[in-house]
DNA sequence: CCGACATGGGAGAACGTTTCCCGGGCGGAT
DNA sequence: ATCCGCCCGGGAAACGTTCTCCCATGTCGG
């Protein structure tokens, strides 16, 4: 006798029990009063049979799936490995799933993938959107109930790191040190987390006209600032803002190599406070992006907007916490 | 008119074409002859409504539902990731979606999580199970189909990292450099990953008499390899064999600190072959695990059992490679 | 003692699909 | 020309729940 898979249904539990199908449900849902012997038969048959209602089914009827999905440019990304734990964790303990899309950082992916999850799920947490502003707000409309993280939009409720906060702190604090040359190394040109970069630079750029700040297009890991090493030295700068810890640590790693001393000749920031940049050396200055808290923060107000709370469609934004190391000090005179 | 949330539905599509149910299911799903006319029509109903059918009502009366579970022990480990990373984009190209479970490296959590999720899904892979070999065992048959990555195991396909002989490479390259005396740090001792670096280091001491490795409890961080830095110092061996890169450069940054040259008094060996490990000064000696690999590999083999493919519920051990740098050298005479 | 009302359980519709089973129409063969 | 068979499309069952409606029973008050 191979398998019979039949799956033991609520029809199977009414029959032992020797009671209606409405009768098991009411008593396993336990939302109306039954006689307490009934009760007590029906959930000794269940336990016997060991029986669970079909999620499936139960979703159909219910309209509600008990799951929502997560939209990624790529889940190789660090930051948003944690926003997804943060994210997941806490959804799990609300008893809800999470059904995760890598769009590997297509945008016509994103677009698909974000719409098709949403169908199977109850809400949809877009990832820091690679998808523009038109596009984006259209989306919105049709994911509804969505949540954006990482990046600013009108029309859904954003949690996001303020990295534009952060990155100025880093400025004034190598401004404060005496460097007036600057040079940045640009990550993802696509991504709202180089654009708040990018705007701080502007913004510090417009305040301090004596500073001279040029920008590097690099990438976002090691090797790519390994790549870049001989441009940034070429370029005569005294601080390289590089776009993440990644980035610096390449960076540092060919210049220590070929003999550049820091910070006493070239002074180097990262961002994201990766757990190694404390054990670079020199260590590193950075800034703590709260990620993991931020995905805890998404998974909040979409409960709220599951649960229809109080539409408040407002925008958190968590800001980074600078960590002064070894790896910046006075500009070289 | 605030909003009619009705969505549509496949008799609305129906009844626009004026046809019946059945057809627009059946020139949907494009199994059977249709009239071409009828067809057409049903097409542009279908694209004029923007219909779409329900992912849940076709699951419940398919019996499938083109997802399948992932539950990890910690969705923080960039081995997780990696592998979460490749499954979910072979998955994804085939069409499959992934429901993400962290249990949070709780054992009771592992179980109860992969028997909920398993319920809406297809199928499940377990990564790295903590559960005992009984529970795994017996959970194998409720869960089926059923993938195991990163432990050994009976009745289900086993996709993994053979780290026990990548783990024996590392040690034989040491031995030849003339070391003796080795320190071991151990990670999780209930993970099977640990155990298989246990597995090695007691063969190669079978094998070799004149070798004495000693196990220091440790962790799986920078920071669990920082702390233990005075013990291993205390040990008066001269190979250092971390559990992973993240512990090795930990020990290193602070050994580094405290004046000992590595590899001239000290050689060290990490394992994963993370990005940095490439920029640590010296340059780490290491294995790099095929993560992502790993994750399309279990997919593979997730989709033979989901197809019926010809049983074979062979065990894939992908090879680790040995990437020989700078911190490991001669032993000190 | 009878009627009104409360209470609890059963039958069945609904959720939105797919697919089985037939019936009807048409073409080919005898 | 008639019969047989084939093919295409419609009706309805099935998937496994929840929940609304309705009826039966029991109780209490008049």
């Amino acid at each position: 006798m191979p398998r019979p898979p039949k799956r033991v249904t609520i029809a199977d539990v009414a029959a032992k029990a020797e009671v209606s199908l409405s009768t098991v449900s009411r008593v396993l849902n336990g939302n109306v009063t039954v006689d307490p012997a009934m009760a007590e038969r029906v959930r000794a048959a269940a336990a016997e049979l060991d029986y669970s209602a079909s999620p499936l089914a139960r979703s159909l009827v219910l309209g509600r799936t008990q799951t929502i999905a997560v939209v990624v440019p790529d889940l190789g990304n660090p930051t948003f490995q944690e926003i997804l734990r943060g994210l997941s964790r806490a959804a799990g303990t609300a008893g809800y799933h999470v059904l995760v899309a890598d769009s590997a950082e297509s945008v016509d992916e994103e677009r698909v993938l974000a719409l098709t999850t949403r169908r199977r799920t109850d809400g949809v947490v877009l990832c820091a959107p690679r998808m523009d502003d038109d596009a984006l707000a259209a989306s919105l409309r049709e994911l509804s109930p969505v949540v954006v993280v990482n990046r600013d939009v009108d029309g859904a409720p954003v949690v996001g790191a303020d990295y534009r906060s952060a990155f100025a702190e880093i400025l004034t604090h190598l401004h404060g040190l005496g460097h007036r040359r600057y040079v940045f190394l640009s990550g993802n040109p696509r991504s709202a987390s180089n654009a708040a970069r990018v705007d701080a630079i502007t913004a510090f750029a417009d305040a301090h006209a004596e500073v001279e700040i040029t920008q590097l297009p690099c990438g976002v890991d090691v090797d790519s600032g390994a790549r870049v090493a001989p441009e940034v030295r070429a370029s005569g700068a005294t601080a390289v803002l590089a776009y993440n810890d990644l980035v610096a640590m390449g960076v540092m790693g060919v210049l220590r190599r070929d003999g550049v001393r820091i910070p006493e000749d070239l002074s180097v920031t990262g961002f994201d406070d990766i757990p190694f940049s404390r054990w670079t050396s020199p260590t590193l200055t950075t800034a703590a992006v709260p990620a993991e808290d931020l995905g805890a923060r998404a998974w909040e107000a979409m409960q709220d907007l599951l649960t229809g709370a109080p539409a408040e469609p407002a925008a958190h934004w968590l800001r980074p916490v600078v960590a002064l190391r070894e790896s910046t000090g006075p500009a070289p005179s």
